[in-house]
DNA sequence: CCCCCGACTATACACCGTATAGGCCACGGA
DNA sequence: TCCGTGGCCTATACGGTGTATAGTCGGGGG
């Protein structure tokens, strides 16, 4: 069938995407992957732009959306998901924040934060700003996680020392200690996610 | 002067940047305006991937911090400001997310961050994780504008009825008055920071 | 006067996305 | 059995990209 065409080719696509990035995902590159010519490929995925979305698609199917618990369970499991996604497909998981795609996949996921939502108390006219508050909490956390934005500091200490004179920072000389022991993002997001769902609760009365 | 050089081509690289998006950021388009070969660029500016890199900390350079104020205003000061960047450079923005650049002003932004946070009682083992929260908060959220991720459902109406039956979605079925109605990102953004500060001050006690 | 050195140019290479046109083969109807 | 015909794929080409390498030129110091 024709689909499976399709679908062979997205999966290639994420496996090459996976290991070189998203400059290494390349029409030429993709096609050699396949045996094919580039022009091969244009009667399935379309250019290179629509491949992309179809690549973000495929990323939103991946995300499961957890079908018992109350609405805390649901929303931490949700947002633990969406991290391992990013975890899993680090090289392109900014695709969330840069092509704005909506597809019946992302109407469901929002919808399902809706009903969270609801379920938390959270009031009619709130509910639309808590959702993209809680996303963009979460999507900015997972990506901000692999695209190295949280650990750049971790050369922090030779740059702390590197520029800037011990007297213009007090607060970096005072968290020294915290600033140079290891941080484990898994507890860190945990920990987060308290505090957001609390924050939600709040809101909910 | 050399470095004078250089300034005036970085100031024709946001402007480019500004009027093409990334994309349209090009050696020879950036050239061209200059009157130059595109060669003449590299003994000035590096690469192009070290002239975003440059960019990104002219971004900085121009988020300003307020100097006085209790940690709340100084807080949200900084955060509008980060806002108003994002605002200003929408087609580069998303570099704060993507290159982990480590320059003094990064880390006298975050010092600065450290400090309101000590002030608003936060104890030392929870400043950097509270600093992350609230910085991937609202770069989140300037990205998240400026890219269009808020405002792709803006077409809801038509595609909500246009893939899912009106019985899966309850939620947006309930909600429509909202989701019809239009959004100041500006007010949503205050309202989003009353409640991130009221939890960090939760945080404090 | 000459020479050097810095800024700049010229050329070239490998790569990119994709428009256009042509080939090949399997299959259904006469 | 032969003949379209239509779907998949290939070949070629064009204009773009970043940048390595080598050459040019003018002005300031010995």
């Amino acid at each position: 069938m024709a689909s499976d065409r399709r679908a062979q080719i997205l999966d290639e696509a994420m496996a090459l995407a996976d290991e070189e990035g998203l400059d290494g995902l390349t029409m030429r590159g993709l096609a050699r992957r396949l045996g094919l010519t580039p022009m091969a490929l244009y009667p399935h995925v379309g250019t290179r732009e629509e491949l992309l979305d179809s690549l973000l698609g495929r990323l939103l199917a991946e995300v499961p959306l957890p079908a018992s618990g109350d609405w805390r369970e649901r929303l931490s499991g949700l947002a633990r998901s969406l991290r391992a996604v990013a975890r899993a497909h680090p090289g392109y998981f900014s695709l969330i924040f840069t092509r704005p795609a909506v597809s019946p996949r992302t109407i469901a996921v929002v919808e399902y934060i809706f009903q969270a939502l609801l379920e938390a108390g959270v009031p009619d006219a709130e509910v639309l700003r808590a959702e993209r508050l809680m996303s963009t909490f979460v999507l900015g956390y997972a990506l901000s996680e692999v695209s190295g934005r949280f650990s750049a500091g971790r050369l922090a200490p030779a740059a702390r020392r590197g520029q800037l004179a011990d007297e213009e920072i007090p607060a970096h000389r005072r968290l020294a200690a915290e600033l140079d022991s290891p941080v484990s993002w898994t507890d860190e997001f945990e920990a987060d996610l308290a505090d957001m769902l609390a924050m939600l609760a709040h809101l909910g009365r």
